[in-house]
DNA sequence: ATAGATTATGGGTAGTTGTGGGTAATAATC
DNA sequence: GATTATTACCCACAACTACCCATAATCTAT
């Protein structure tokens, strides 16, 4: 295959069951490359949405991480803020992944979860809140858009 | 061959089928270099269409989109809202993709597809809806197509 | 002009995928 | 240590998708 590998785009809307899971779209598992161990490692978003990464593409964050001086009292609690609520996990043999409830809770995930490619990782999404953050950034953003897709050629 | 690699002229009328099926015209498949695995990633288009990128062509979009720091909340809505709605197809051995629902409705298509070559990319229109866009565009052109004059020699 | 190859379109079938739930193993609580 | 809650693993089914074959129309070459 010549598809990028360990990247994500797409838009799928997928149920959270009773027990916390979600399914990973397939698109999403097909690409992941092996030496990922079927595992991903989620944490908080920076909007209101949970951030999926396959496991791989974590470790090269941490070590990006591991960069950072603890003499910054803002890299102190950059590193504490997006380590803290990271977990990993590995998904089912229906390509299912469980959610932990502080991240649910989090994310306000109900049954009805919307599940976003971002490139190099995953958002899962409460359809309603997406839809806000979606309307809020078209009223603000327009401009800066332009810049952006100005620098690439669609 | 002398023509340009990846690279799609004309106009083409082909018809969806019950499946969400259209054909790539042959001579759009005929001068897709071999490194795109006969694969295409389709989106939603600027425009009331669909748009069909070449599998690398696309890849190096990703490219572009992989380094914008997702630490920028601008970064992230424009991530977000560029690769939402693309996911990569690969046509069948009749010359075939599947055009997921979601991108279906966007472009309001129909039994009858127009399927136009756009230089570096595909795009495939509901016939009525081109036309519609095609007189909009003629009132409003061809001052600005003055202005393009400049930068691009015919 | 005719035969052969290619191309566009339709549909059937088998395998995959998404979803729900059951049971056993593990961990947590009293 | 017994009881409860939580997690991991397994099976089952319905819906969907990818793959295959068939046919008709079009194009190419001799």
């Amino acid at each position: 295959m010549t598809i990028n590998k360990n990247t994500f785009t797409g838009e799928f809307s997928y149920s959270l069951d009773t027990k916390g899971r979600v399914n990973i779209p397939a698109k999403f598992r097909n690409v992941l490359t092996a030496d990922n161990d079927q595992s991903f490692v989620i944490t908080r978003g920076m909007d209101s949405c949970v951030w999926v990464y396959p496991a791989i593409v974590w470790q090269s964050i941490e070590d990006e991480l591991r960069k950072l001086s603890s003499l910054s009292r803002i890299n102190r609690s950059f590193v504490r803020s997006t380590v803290r609520y990271a977990s990993s996990v590995q998904y089912d043999k229906q390509g299912r992944i469980a959610i932990t409830p502080n991240l649910i809770e989090y994310a306000q995930l109900g049954k009805d979860a919307l599940i976003l490619g971002m490139v190099n990782k995953i958002e899962i999404w409460n359809p309603k809140l997406l839809d806000s953050a979606d309307k809020e950034s078209q009223k603000i953003d327009s401009s800066e858009f332009d810049e952006l897709a100005n620098q690439i050629i669609l």
